[in-house]
DNA sequence: CCTATGAGGGTTTTT
DNA sequence: CCCTCATAGG
């Protein structure tokens, strides 16, 4: 009986015995050695403080590169070798997956054996796993679907058609993010009711929205991802004696990004950490729960300790929802909590830290911290303007070589940007030179149409409920179910109380045609008996409900004698036809397409290898929270492109900075939220120092987008590196603005401190003071340039400022877009901007 | 009900 | 530029 109420059945809970302790369970203030001198050797006095500090509230304020997973490790591993906590009684919630992974790999390695039962995990994961467990008191089926943002939005589309709310100005996306902040400050429809004016139309139509939104996700059994935190505070407020035994069970909770929590996910770490009232206490111990050791003298169970690492400097999810005052309101939130600030980096060279410090330091409102290293300053920072996006992508492919030349491999080497549109010319760059490389994020594998089409069979399977998943696959592939016979189907179900794949199965009684109706009943076999396959061959009374007991596994989980994922899927995409389908068009891309699916059922099968016991649902929550840093394989060596965002927490030695110009960096809808230029210099902050050794800034004069190409101006950002630290290739200083008379540096300040001049200062608090044009190194000239009436033709021969002489092979495009390709005698292949460039004919 | 065609619109970042 | 959506014709 002691396992029954035990979150995680097969680990020992049994406290009270454990060895080292001399009878408090948390041994607090007992006397104990602390951690062995193994965990804390190498360390420097604070990261010791930070692992050996034992009390309620703990604050690891980490700069970049200091150390903070090494920190946070050896604290995990001295709690469990000195006893103080078994491996069942840490929860340790961390950004990424793939962090989560890393961080129970070295703990694992520090303890020397696998730490069976810990919890380490990102929110999501870790709501999901209690949600799931819980589904009942939460009242959801334990097989419920998680909603992805595009999900969210196929929902919203419909709702908005449903209700002309696109008159109003609603689409699904700002609808969408609206809902999202909402269930972020954990405010549901019934709240949003109370507080809205209803006499404002947009907010009385917005709440019928919300209304909508909530109750289709509700019937189908489903959760978006900000549910997915929200339910689970809310299943805690609502049911204290099931938050009790977790609160029980966590006694060591540890959250990795701090600056980066929302009030849902604060809300929830403060649930966690309250302490369990004596009624309780005396309630669980009489429903057999194990809680001697725990309570105190006056037979409370205090709140779990809790340990915060963040960096306010690195918070770069306020889009989300992410509030700052988490993190810097920590000491009012936790009184007597303990500070313990980590400076000394241990990633970069001064060089790199320099230019961080200096750029960080122009955010007002944040408390002072001066990354410092003693390994030198290294080399300086290479800086480069390109006359076009492709130029800067052809500087990146030739640095990249010529790193690689000089013997760094190339996974070692990173290129971040801002937006995801700019990998196109960097892909087509990095194709030509036959660089290799990958994309992390972005478009990704799951993503694909008939990857979603796939999923959406076992969705369907896992979850009859849901109805979004079965109207995907109802028409796919073509059956000659049209949106015509869906509304009949939808209609029918509603009429008679029915789901929808229930009307599915009584499709014979709507007085379709014979041969709608034979399409609709086969797809309805064909999803029965692929359920029935997951039913475990040895509970043949068991009723397909999930049962009381939280330690049964419910069918679609896995039970015991049930058909694998791949063998489901398999039997899905054959009987469905898809698989058939795609092979038989005659659209070559559907020949890809039908690879992919093949890709797909091989991914179900090394799942299942990695994963025993694991079942069709934990392969779907698995893949619905794969976040795009995740994917990323360190042993493949290839050079790695990402967004600023998904760069954070990672790094190399060689990172190359894209697109630091104004409108991109900072880019330009943020440019008037409030809060957003500095969250942007924050970005800009976290990619200079995902940076080793080497670090390289680089922008264009010219960027296309949407495809036409407008004037790109230097982000102001790079004035707040100091001179004398970048090594500029190619200054962005002298290049003129269209028409324009005044250097673009001006056009680049917007703060009113007046004119700034590239490079200059090197104390960003003092203004800066005028230094002659001549000193850049790079200067192209200062007279006005616009070649506008330039003509050249195929066989010109013309002279650059920088490449020298060339061979003009052909010209493009049109008016002032009008491009030169030109082969330089010995800058070899350029691509000009004629307007633009310091060319003359010769 | 399916397919081809053209107009229109859109992108910041992501669990 | 690329993707989605509406429309018309098969």
């Amino acid at each position: 009986m002691s396992t029954l109420f035990e979150p995680d059945a097969p680990t020992p809970i049994i406290v009270h015995d454990a060895p080292g302790g001399s009878g408090g369970g948390s041994n607090r203030g007992a006397g104990h050695a602390g951690p062995s001198s193994r965990l804390t050797d190498g360390l420097n006095p604070p990261q010791r403080e930070a692992v050996e500090y034992r009390g309620p509230a703990l604050l690891i304020v980490a700069g970049a590169g200091s150390g903070k997973t090494r920190v946070l490790t050896h604290r995990i591993a001295g709690l469990i070798e000195t006893r103080e906590a078994w491996p069942s009684q840490i929860l340790a919630i961390t950004f990424t997956n793939k962090a989560a992974a890393e961080m129970r790999e070295r703990v694992s390695a520090l303890l020397g054996q696998a730490s069976e039962g810990m919890w380490i995990s990102t929110f999501h994961s870790a709501c999901v796993r209690i949600l799931r467990r819980e589904s009942e008191k939460a009242g959801l089926t334990s097989t419920f679907t998680i909603y992805d943002s595009a999900d969210s939005r196929t929902v919203l589309k419909r709702i908005i058609k449903a209700l002309d709310a696109d008159t109003l100005g609603f689409t699904p996306g700002n609808a969408g993010a609206q809902i999202s902040k909402l269930k972020n400050e954990l405010t549901d429809v019934d709240a949003y009711a109370r507080s809205a004016n209803m006499s404002d139309p947009k907010q009385a139509v917005f709440l019928e929205i919300f209304r909508q939104y909530t109750r289709t996700l509700r019937s189908a059994g489903a959760l978006d991802f900000d549910d997915l935190i929200g339910e689970t505070v809310y299943l805690f407020r609502a049911f204290p004696e099931t938050a009790a035994l977790y609160r029980r069970r966590f006694r060591h909770i540890l959250v990795d990004e701090y600056q980066d929590t929302n009030h849902a996910q604060y809300s929830l770490i403060r649930e966690l950490t309250r302490p369990v009232s004596r009624e309780l206490v005396v309630e669980m111990e009489n429903k057999g729960v194990l809680v001697r050791g725990l309570e105190d003298e006056t037979g409370i169970i205090p709140g779990a300790s809790l340990t915060v690492v963040g960096d306010s400097d690195q918070s770069i999810y306020a889009f989300r929802g992410a509030d700052i005052r988490n993190i810097t309101e920590f000491e009012r939130d936790f009184p007597g909590a303990r500070v313990v600030l980590l400076e000394q980096n241990y990633r970069s060279t001064q060089n790199i830290l320099s230019a961080a410090n200096s750029v960080i330091s122009n955010n007002f409102d944040r408390k002072a911290k001066n990354l410092f290293t003693t390994v030198g300053d290294g080399d300086k920072i290479t800086g480069y303007t390109g006359y076009s996006g492709h130029d800067e992508a052809q500087f990146v492919a030739d640095e990249i070589e010529a790193l690689h030349r000089k013997g760094m491999a190339y996974r070692d080497i990173a290129v971040f940007y801002r937006t995801n549109a700019q990998t196109r010319a960097l892909e087509e760059i990095f194709v030509r030179s036959a660089l290799p490389y990958r994309v992390v994020g972005g478009t990704k594998f799951y993503e694909r149409a008939e990857i979603k089409d796939a999923m959406a069979y076992l969705i369907a399977v896992a979850n009859p409920l849901d109805e979004l998943a079965i109207r995907r696959i109802l028409n796919t592939p073509k059956r000659g179910i049209g949106p015509a016979t869906e509304t009949q189907l939808a209609q029918f179900a509603e009429t008679n109380g029915l789901s929808f794949r229930a009307a599915m199965r009584e499709a014979g009684s709507l007085g379709l045609g014979p041969k709608v109706t034979n399409a609709i009943l086969q797809l309805a076999a064909v999803l029965d008996q692929a359920a029935a396959m997951l039913v475990p061959v040895q509970a043949d009374d068991a009723a397909p409900t999930p049962s009381d007991d939280p330690n049964a596994e419910p069918d679609a989980r896995g039970g015991v004698g049930a058909a694998k994922v791949s063998e489901v899927l398999t039997f899905l995409m054959t009987e469905s036809g898809l698989l058939e389908a795609l092979r038989r068009s005659r659209d070559p891309q559907d020949e890809t397409r039908a690879e992919n699916v093949e890709e797909l059922v091989a991914q179900t099968k090394d799942f299942e290898k990695e994963n025993p016991g694991s079942g069709l649902v934990d392969f779907l929550t698995q893949v619905s929270l794969v976040a795009a840093a995740d994917d990323l394989d360190d042993s493949s060596g290839t050079v790695s492109l990402m967004t600023l965002h998904t760069a954070k927490g990672l790094e190399y030695d060689a990172v190359f900075l894209t697109g630091i110009e104004e409108d991109l960096l900072p880019h330009k809808m943020s440019a008037n939220e409030p809060g957003g230029p500095a969250e942007e210099r924050r970005l800009f902050y976290v990619g200079i120092t995902r940076a080793r050794q080497r670090l390289y800034l680089s922008l264009a004069m010219t960027r296309s987008q949407f495809g036409d190409t407008s004037v790109a101006m230097p982000s102001r950002y790079l004035q707040e590196i100091p001179a004398d630290l970048i090594d500029w290739r190619q200054s962005p200083g002298m290049a003129n603005s269209r028409g324009g008379t005044q250097p673009r540096a001006l056009n680049a300040r917007r703060d009113g401190r007046g004119p700034g001049q590239y490079g200059y200062s090197s104390d960003p608090t003092l203004p800066p003071a005028p230094r002659p044009k001549t000193e850049w190194p790079n200067a192209i000239g200062a007279q006005v340039r616009d070649n506008g009436d330039l003509e050249l033709a195929a066989g010109d021969r013309i002279r650059h400022t920088n490449f020298g002489e060339g061979r003009v092979s052909q010209v493009t495009g049109e008016g002032t877009k009008r491009v030169a390709h030109v082969q330089f005698d010995t800058a070899g292949a350029k691509k000009l901007l004629i307007k633009i460039a310091p060319i003359e004919k010769l």
